[in-house]
Parts: C-alpha cells; sequence; structure tokens
DNA sequence: GTTGTACGTCGTACGGTGTACGATAGCCGT
DNA sequence: ACGGCTATCGTACACCGTACGACGTACAAC
C-alpha cells in the first residue's frame, strides 16, 4: 500500500510528532490510558513503528517531559529579578496544572532534556544578576522550585479547580468521614480531629479555597524573605 | 495440608501483614517491582489470596501510604510552634526519604488514611496554639506542605544521598552533557547554559552538596516569613 | 457426632501491557 | 537494474492486575 500518496496518506512520523502526540492523548485521557499501542493508533500507525523514534516508554516520558519544561515562560529579563521569578513560577504553576501528568512522572525521571536545562539556567542566571551570590542562588533556586512543584503536587491530587468546587468537595468529604466515624463506634470527625473539623467547616467550606491566590500568597511570602537574606550583612 | 501447625506452618493473612510486607518489599526491590504475585510470594500465599486482604492494588498503595504517615513524629505539644513545625517537618522529610516511592504514590491518590488525618490535625492544632489566625494557618500549612513534598520530590530524583557523591554525580552529568553537546555542531554546555555550568563546575563540584542543610535552610526560611506574617497588624 | 454454611485459599484464565524479532516494502546511490 | 538502508508492522512472549470457581476447613446448630 502507498502510505505517501492518495486519500489515505498519512504524514510521516517523527519522533516531534509522536512526543505531541503523546502529550496530546495524556492531556485528553489521562497518563494512565498512554499506551503504546494507542498511541500508535491515534497517529494512524503500527504500535512497533514508534520505536523506531523513540527507544523506550521511558525515553518517551522523558520527551514529553520536556515538551512541558519548553512551554514554562523563562523569567523576562528587563525586569528586576523579582517580577521576572514570580512571572516565571506562575507560569510553571500554570504549566503544570494544565499537563497534570506531568509532575508524577517527572519523579522518578533523572535525565533532564534541553528546554528543562534552559529554564534552569535562565532561573540561576536572573537571580545571579538580581544581586545573589552563588551559594544563595542555590539555596533561592532550591526552595522556589520545591514550593512551585509540592505545590502542583498538592493541587493535583484534588478534584477541582476553583473555589466553589473546593468548598464543595470539602464539606462532602467532611460529610463522608463522618459517616466513617458514625460507622464504627469511634468518636465523630469533630471530636477526633478538632483542628481538622475547624479548618474544614469553619472556613473552607464558607469561603472555598482559592488554588492561584493561595500559590501566589506562599510565593511571595518566600521571595520577600529570600530578598531579606540577600540584603543581610 | 494443615495451614496452622508442622514445620511448614505460616502465620495467617491479614491485612495489616500484607501492608508491613508490601512496604518492606518496595523498601528492598522498589516500588515498581512491586507485583501482586511476588508480594503473595513473600508471604508465602497464592496471588489472589491478597484481594481476601486488600480489595484491590490501588487500596494497597492507599494502606502502605498511610504506614508511611504513621511514622512521621507529630509535632511536640510542650515547646513553641515553631521549633514543634520544624522537627515535625525534618521527620517528614526522613521518613519521605526513607520510602523514596512515597511521594510517587502518594500524587494521583486522593483519598487518605487515618494517620494522614492524625498528622494534618497535629499540625493545625500546633499552628493555632501558636496564635496564627485560621486563614493564616490554612496558608502557613499550605505553604510548608508544598515545600516538604517538593523538596522530598527534588531529592528522590536524584541518584546520590550524601553530599560527596553529589560532587561526584555533578562532575560526571557535567562531563557528560559536554560530550552530548560536543557530538552534534552545538556549542558547549559552559557557553550554552553559562550560568548553569558557573553553578555546577564553580560550586556544587567543588563543595559538594548537603540536601539535609539546604532543607533546613529554606526550612527556616519559611518559617521565619510565616512568623513575620503572624506578627503583623 | 453429624451436617450446613461461611470463609480463607489458590489454580486457572483473560485481557492488557511493553517490546524483541523477522518479514516486508519503499527509497536512493550506483 | 539492482543492492543496501531504513521505516513499517504482524506476530509472539513474558508479565501484569484480577474475575471466577473449586476446594478444604472452622464453627454453630442440631
Amino acid at each position: 500500500m502507498d502510505r505517501r500518496r492518495g486519500p489515505t496518506a498519512r504524514a510521516p512520523l517523527s519522533r516531534e510528532r509522536v512526543l505531541r502526540s503523546a502529550v496530546a492523548l495524556a492531556a485528553r485521557d489521562g497518563i494512565e490510558s498512554l499506551t503504546m499501542r494507542k498511541l500508535a493508533d491515534e497517529l494512524g500507525a503500527g504500535a512497533m513503528s514508534l520505536y523506531h523514534h523513540v527507544p523506550n516508554k521511558e525515553e518517551l516520558l522523558d520527551g514529553m517531559v520536556d515538551i512541558v519544561f519548553g512551554e514554562i515562560e523563562l523569567p523576562p529579563t528587563d525586569v528586576d529579578w523579582k517580577t521576572a521569578m514570580r512571572r516565571r513560577a506562575i507560569s510553571t504553576r500554570e504549566v503544570l496544572n494544565r499537563h497534570r501528568w506531568a509532575v508524577g512522572v517527572m519523579e522518578s525521571r533523572a535525565t533532564p532534556g534541553p528546554a528543562s536545562f534552559r529554564v534552569h539556567d535562565a532561573v540561576l542566571g536572573c537571580l545571579r544578576e538580581g544581586g545573589f551570590s552563588i551559594e544563595l542562588t542555590i539555596q533561592a533556586y532550591s526552595v522556589l522550585d520545591a514550593y512551585i512543584y509540592g505545590f502542583a503536587l498538592q493541587e493535583k491530587s484534588v478534584p477541582f479547580d476553583d473555589a466553589e468546587g473546593g468548598a464543595a468537595v470539602a464539606e462532602e468529604q467532611a460529610r463522608q468521614f463522618a459517616e466513617d466515624a458514625a460507622r464504627q463506634q469511634s468518636a465523630t470527625l469533630a471530636e477526633e480531629f478538632p483542628h481538622l473539623a475547624e479548618v474544614v467547616a469553619g472556613h473552607v467550606a464558607k469561603v472555598g479555597y482559592d488554588f492561584a491566590a493561595a500559590f501566589e500568597y506562599g510565593l511571595d511570602l518566600i521571595l520577600d524573605a529570600l530578598e531579606r537574606r540577600r540584603d543581610a550583612t
């Protein structure tokens, strides 16, 4: 059969096309249903054809992660370090939120790609030019990235997106837990975990929880603290 | 055959025993080789027997995570909030480091167990009694946990444990990357990513990288910043 | 002591996974 | 025209989670 011409023609496979299709498939159906066979179907190809453009599934995931890194906005160079880092942090959260699977697969993946190197380098450069010593730059980088990825990790394991949904889910979860507690002889939620109950029932369920706002609050807290460390001594 | 007496006797299965064996197996052989069959072998039982004590593998993982949470030291109540949170944060990092797989499986797992509730409640209580408002307590909890888990996540994806190993690996990685760059027409690492090169070659490779120290530096930075926020207004 | 029943155990089997291997078919330099 | 090269893909294998049903045994009722 002719693979290049005619109405049944198909664009030729390539590493780029394979990776982009994989990202799209993961976005649409979730990472756990990203299968070599499904991915090949998506591309109108046989499963084994993929292995001519990607050595194995591990490296496929590596490549996907690097595509995600490529979507992160580099810290702008025409503003002060603080707003540059702020922009880049917010962009990173947005990207990790758009590709929720990415946080999960980044862990256990030790070989970063070029896009990853690019943002690491830009961030370090931004801090150095902002007047941070090498030691402080390393620390700042460590704290910021830990916070960003950790926040994305928490956010990922929560089944809602907006503040109102947060309130609803919190209420539901509290109700269900109280039910569980009632089923056995144990005390109710409010009795056994009073502080948790106070927070959930007394605040989150009332005003909801805005992830974006919470993220920026913590981010500014860290940025301010870093600035103080930089100006000390 | 007699399963209860004689030299071939074997302790009866139970949810507790299954979970503990699973944690041990994951610690020994890595989480990716934790298989229902292997776990059953480990317990001297058939694979399907496990399903009478655990509904499926997902809930097996949930149970394992809760065992890990149970190892986290609760914030002590006889010291001020700051040292209590410090102790608990360091303990959490140690536990997540002892069970590297835990960070990876926590994500995507949305139903927390009793041990998890216990530490959440204790942390919230510690902050509330430390004089934080409900809103600030939620923020503090969010920032701290994001930092702790994010740090553990970064640490996990690094193949060494101590500072000297860090220096060695950094050097090796830099060398390998330079080699990759040389193989194509592209510039060398130092030319393309100057800030990265500066940090890796100029500092990490020289003095090494001490994860524990870095963690505590960032932790104190955050704790100090939280204290300032609490005392403001 | 007998028997009915419920439960813990496990052999087998099914559908799904990643991927090794070898056959095939089109392209290009000669 | 033709021989190598490379991309494609059908088939097969080992391994995974787990549904199903047979089997042995503990225990309560009689």
